[in-house]
DNA sequence: TGGACCCATGTAACCGGTTACATGACTTTC
DNA sequence: GAAAGTCATGTAACCGGTTACATGGGTCCA
């Protein structure tokens, strides 16, 4: 019951407590009669060793923190599968915190790092750069995913959400769309923003058809639905939809086909992320793929040489790094028989669900 | 960068450091002259007190460990959301610790619990109830979810897989099916083992048909698909299938359907646990649904009391809780237009999908 | 045989907080 | 005006590990 302590079995193996910590951390220079001895009295007492007590003395804790927000079902679990594999491959734990609201809050949830971890995976597609740089720990080394990006001050790796709309749109128009709509995610989460200026960008440059359309969403299926619904009513002329995630598009979708437009005949479809739904959804739904586990285990890689590189007192340039998104062909904007990819790797599925 | 100590603190606002401490924990009993001089040296300091610390002399982490296996995409998130939930609403922090792989290396994630968490949420299909009880860490409160009961031990909560098959073949049954095959999940596995129980002793309560039909599976989409073509190709009569889990149904109402055979008109078809994607796929699939994020919020929320009931020696005796799913009739089952269920709470879903 | 050296082991300080107890200034009370 | 009580503050021990340095026994070599 009592759990026992090092001093415990120091004195059960009638040795001192430095030799009893020698022999658990199989330093050199331990007599096998000592080690022996010693891991006797641990097997005898039960003991566990108290990581908290020795991370304090170490300096180090095996410990990564992660600061995540409020995230969609498949996104969330793949990013912390990414980082758990990585940590996992290298003995590291991971301590999680969400942070559901207030910046206030997120504040704290970052301060409630210090000390228990030895780095910090962040993603704030809502947090500035400001707020963030006031409120990472200082001598934390720290690798921010997927927001905006703080100058160089600490290494960032996130979506290349502009290439993401351009290859989108390309594929569109390639698909001989004429008419353009975006459905945005929520104003101020930096994808979101980066898609819909990725897509003003592409709109402008492979259509001159004058202001880009956007219709206002916030990632979310009712978005969606309503964006559909508005588009059967009032935009007839609309012929290509790009969403800038796969549920509004799914969404969408549901509503159009409901309100007899045919996706992807009258309206082709194309969304952002390839969550695993949209290879079930009927029509199955283009979209840009983007690796998420990948993006948090190369988060994890990166956090790591950073860590390292403190250790070291290596200038470790901040710099940022990005994942391309890939465009992934399903029947969702499929209108042309033999449509040509010009873009980046083209995944192209066919026959049945897998 | 050198990142201050309390030391620091009192030392700056010349005074000493258990009044520092004091000060900054709102203890009472501290002058509010001495308060702002504390709290003005912090912020001179930018000070952040070190959590790993605070913990061993208070032995309070307010982290509380989470042990999962490898689990499906939604299914995590969805327990890890629950937990989240409702340890955010103490203000507690999880360390995660996935266990992929072998038995050792979960004895090793649980040990890597000890001083560094309050309490330890460990699920474990795949683990009998003797590993776990010997390799959690004595005097730690724990609360086991989802897996094998081991007696008295500790605090559990799981799935009752009884009465969901039960519930599923019940509702297979009124809707006129005859024959019907269970596509089992993989063997060893708690939850699924009983759901093939619970199988058979409901066919074998319902239908007079001799030998209660099980296919074998291991929750894979693939095993699904497999099972679906081999139904198509020999089982003309089965006219139901339960699966042990939606992802198998969906694989085998796919390979079904490619092999001409109808979904529900010539085989009506249930799965067990509502992943989102049920709800997407066409016929959409009806399903036993497990409540998966209430599943980890009420672990957690157990998981306190046995930490209370620790702290104030009050014996709180290791009930064993379940949680019932509700059937959920989809397309994918409705066979006659008026199935009137006698079974536990009924969804049903209609119109378009939401 | 004695000094240099090696090496296993022990002593005690330290990591950065919290807190029981001691101290001393200031009120209160007779 | 002295004893008792109150209360803000300080001193130092403690949480449970690790580790720099001290110690002392044994081997090697002259």
């Amino acid at each position: 019951m009592a759990t026992s302590t090092i001093r415990d079995v120091a004195r059960f193996a009638s040795v001192s407590v430095a030799s009893a910590s020698r022999a658990l951390n199989d330093h050199s220079g331990v007599t096998p009669a000592m080690r022996t001895r010693v891991l006797d009295a641990v097997a005898a007492l039960n003991y566990v060793p108290h990581l908290g007590a020795r991370s304090l003395s170490t300096k180090r804790s095996n410990t990564i923190g992660v600061v995540l927000p409020d995230l969609f079902g498949e996104f969330f679990s793949e990013i912390i599968r990414g980082i758990d594999y990585a940590a996992h491959r290298r003995g590291l734990q991971l301590l999680l915190s969400n942070m559901h609201g207030s910046a206030q809050e997120t504040a704290a949830a970052l301060r409630a790092m210090r000390g228990r971890v030895d780095g910090l995976l962040v993603m704030s597609p809502q947090l500035d750069a400001d707020f963030l740089s006031h409120n990472l720990p200082k001598g934390l080394p720290t690798v921010v995913m997927n927001g905006r990006i703080d100058g160089a001050l600490h290494a960032s790796i996130a979506i290349d959400n502009r290439a993401g709309a351009h290859a989108a749109v390309a594929h569109l128009v390639a698909q001989g769309c004429k008419t353009i709509a975006h459905l945005a995610g929520p104003e101020g989460n930096a994808d979101a923003d980066e898609r819909a200026a990725g897509f003003r960008e592409a709109v402008t440059e492979m259509l001159d058809d004058g202001e880009p359309l956007i219709i206002g969403g916030d990632f979310s299926e009712d978005a969606g639905i309503a964006a559909g619904e508005q588009l059967a009513a009032q935009y007839r002329r609309v012929d290509g939809v790009f969403s800038a995630n796969d549920i509004m598009a799914i969404g969408c979708m549901t509503a159009l086909i409901e309100a007899g437009v045919k996706v992807p005949g009258d309206v082709a479809m194309i969304g952002f992320d390839d969550v695993p739904i949209a290879r079930y959804v009927t029509p199955a739904l283009s979209t840009m793929r983007v690796h998420i586990a990948k993006l948090g285990e190369r988060a994890l890689d990166r956090l790591i040489e950073t860590i390292e590189a403190v250790e070291t007192d290596d200038a470790l340039d901040a710099v940022a790094e990005f994942l391309t998104p890939e465009l992934v062909v399903r029947a969702s904007s499929a209108r042309t028989a033999s449509a040509t990819e010009t873009t980046t790797p083209v995944y192209r599925e066919q026959g049945r669900v897998r």
